[in-house]
DNA sequence: GTCAATAGTGGCTAACAGACACTAATAAGT
DNA sequence: ACTTATTAGTGTCTGTTAGCCACTATTGAC
């Protein structure tokens, strides 16, 4: 039989594959605090739980898996997420209870305000403050997960500037710096955090933001490949 | 309906989900050179053509994605893989002619005297050098793929001492600076090299190998844990 | 004993993060 | 207008660690 015959016979449904979903942590920072969206299950199984938004792959609608989860990550909160990575791929026995089951997670940054028009006239979605997690049971194995891409975040605080997509379009620096301070729990050194982006030619100046109180601060926004840049040494962990 | 209800209701066949599979990129160092673990397939799709090792969950088998790849590399190469990573997951509408499909993939690292006696006993399987690899075209997207394990590999090289795990047990110093220097194309420095691992703390001296010419150099083992392990700062790219 | 070859060290320089005091620019209060 | 509080941003010194490269150490071959 040569290969056009054998995909001609081929029939897929013959094979009972796990079940494969893909799941979205979404961060954005928001009233001096790192958070993370969750969903409210309307369906079982753990029905009414939070969850990580996430669904199924659309075989027509989806091209990849990437494409699967900027769709969903789009119906849960109207807009693009302007950067998406893949964080690790769960799968095992016991995670679903309708058996076994793979999920490939992965992180997101969203600006605060470009989506909270729709989140909050929605009631099945929510931020949740990463530093209030513990007292929330989530659904499935998805606290573990949320524990792993808040690990992984964190680390990518300390060598990159990638925390800058939770922030709008136009920053400035303190604001960076304090996205970057809430998610190591841990205050920074002003000069070092600086001095490193300044070095590595990151960011565009735009202008100036008028202060509440005090001097204003320079708005930038991040050049085109910004989120890959990583720098050669991390700050003090 | 209550989850109870549905749970017994629920029926997976009835959901046609993407094939999913798991590959290994198991890299191992020989002859001062980087090499990895190629399989010949033996049917369609792709027949005859060389692939990476890998296949489906086999959901009694195994409890977990992890243990599908530790099934897998052990069924080639007769032994456990001491170091073992997930890189990535692939999953698109192209990447295989059966249709939308999803491969989780994994990097594995493994000590070429430990299993060079079964993989030359068989014809299906054989190590690639990575510096010939341009020469082969591989099935379906494992070209890409391994583009994709060695260029993390390579960044390993940089701030960690994984790549320890493709030498035995034993091993020495300069060894260990051949495998980084193979993986970065270019020398290092002797100094800096040992430096770093030696403030680290993350080896056990256990004696000394005859030289084949020149000075004995001190072997060691690595420390449990020492794969987690990164340093600070990275060498220089 | 000398030489070739490889292992391992000493010690200087350069780059960059940490520390922290300093200056700069704004709003509010008098 | 001046003072003060507040936040933004800089100057500059120290400490750590990688780069560099010359040096010493230990072996086998002759």
């Amino acid at each position: 039989m040569d290969e056009s015959a054998y995909l001609a016979s081929y029939d897929r449904s013959r094979y009972v594959a796990p079940l494969l979903s893909v799941d979205a942590v979404l961060f954005t920072y928001h009233d001096e605090q790192v958070k993370v969206l969750v969903v409210r299950r309307s369906r079982h199984p753990e029905q009414g739980k939070w969850a990580l938004p996430g669904g199924f792959v659309d075989e027509d609608a989806d091209d990849s898996l990437d494409d699967t989860v900027h769709r969903k990550i789009v119906e849960k909160t109207g807009v693009k997420a302007p950067y998406l990575e893949q964080l690790r791929t769960f799968g095992n026995s016991s995670r679903d209870k309708r058996g076994w089951s793979v999920t490939v997670v992965y992180t997101a940054l969203i600006a605060h305000q470009s989506c909270a028009p729709l989140i909050e006239t929605v009631s099945d979605a929510k931020w949740m403050a990463v530093s209030e997690l513990a007292d929330h049971e989530l659904a499935f194995d998805h606290g573990m997960i949320l524990q792993a891409a808040i690990a992984r975040l964190r680390q990518k605080a300390l060598y990159s500037i990638v925390p800058a997509f939770t922030l709008p379009d136009e920053f400035t620096l303190p604001e960076l710096q304090r996205v970057h301070e809430a998610l190591l729990g841990k205050p920074l050194e002003k000069k070092s955090f600086r001095r490193r982006i300044e070095q590595a030619d990151l960011l565009i100046e735009t202008g100036f933001k008028q202060s509440v109180s005090g001097r204003p601060a320079t708005l930038y926004r991040l050049k085109p490949g910004a989120g890959e840049y990583t720098f050669l040494r991390n700050l003090e962990q």
